[in-house]
DNA sequence: TTAATAAAAGACAAAAAGATCCTTTAGTGT
DNA sequence: ACACTAAAGGATCTTTTTGTCTTTTATTAA
């Protein structure tokens, strides 16, 4: 589906995010470690976020990984444009580069509304409610494990 | 969406079974120059549909490439696994190895139907009723032309 | 003010994808 | 039989993606 950057980058900012949640800023070997990525290249990618301006960090003791609670949610198609472009979201599955209703590539009619769908996706959701959505499954665990 | 080597061969053995309908058998530099694709890297991928049963050749003069008549239509999803793998089809949209409904990453509910719709897609579609819609498209044109 | 901590930066390396080229083999037509 | 044609095969190269490592800079706590 998406590629490992862009895996990588949803699992590490959720995680994040979820941390946050409970007033906490996780760092790289403790993000890299929980998300299941190699960690200097997790580093290197929440390095890149943070320089884009999607994501917050501190430096030294105590430091670590936050969102500014002042910014709007991130949709993830924002986030995954700036990552690995928006070959999920847009384009022809045929590869054509003038592929629309008018000049149809035989796939364009079963295809673009797939797309749309993504596209859909990817505008309604945010990190921020996906970790939501995670922070409520444990919840539901904890109760359930009473 | 898809990679380059699948679009090349989608869009391949799309312009072949179209030739194949007008009783034509194209070769690799009329191909690679119709599909928009690199000459030899086209060839490359030729061969290796041939090797592996999808497409039959011919060497020579007058050789080239078509599908046998006898064979079952090859659908989408079946070529396209055979050359990327299936994760298109399958797999997470968080690259979790054990995602599913029992045990969803934030992200499964809203992606597994469009994942589903892919599948339909996939199994729906066959090169050759590709090229017959391409084919019916090019007879409506040339009727709108006179 | 010093030692410890953790992110930032950037060089480097490995693997995969994408692409090119040359030689060989098989078949065609004269 | 011979020259020609076109696919098959395989070596090589480039670019992109993925991943690692070392040094520097900023921050904090003792």
């Amino acid at each position: 589906m998406f590629n490992k950057e862009t895996e990588y980058t949803l699992r590490g900012l959720v995680y994040i995010q979820l941390q946050n949640i409970k007033n906490r800023r996780p760092g790289t070997a403790e993000i890299a470690r929980e998300i299941d990525a190699p960690p200097f290249y997790t580093a290197k990618i929440l390095q890149r976020l943070v320089r884009q301006g999607f994501l917050a960090s501190i430096k030294g003791k105590g430091g670590g990984f936050y969102f500014d609670g002042d910014k709007p949610d991130l949709p993830l198609i924002t986030l995954i444009q700036a990552t690995e472009g928006d070959r999920s979201f847009s384009g022809c599955g045929f590869g054509l580069k003038n592929c629309d209703a008018n000049n149809p590539c035989p796939l364009h009619d079963k295809y673009a509304p797939i797309r749309d769908s993504m596209n859909k996706l990817g505008s309604g959701e945010t990190i921020q409610s996906l970790a939501k959505k995670v922070y409520k499954q444990e919840l539901k665990k904890l109760k359930n494990a009473k």
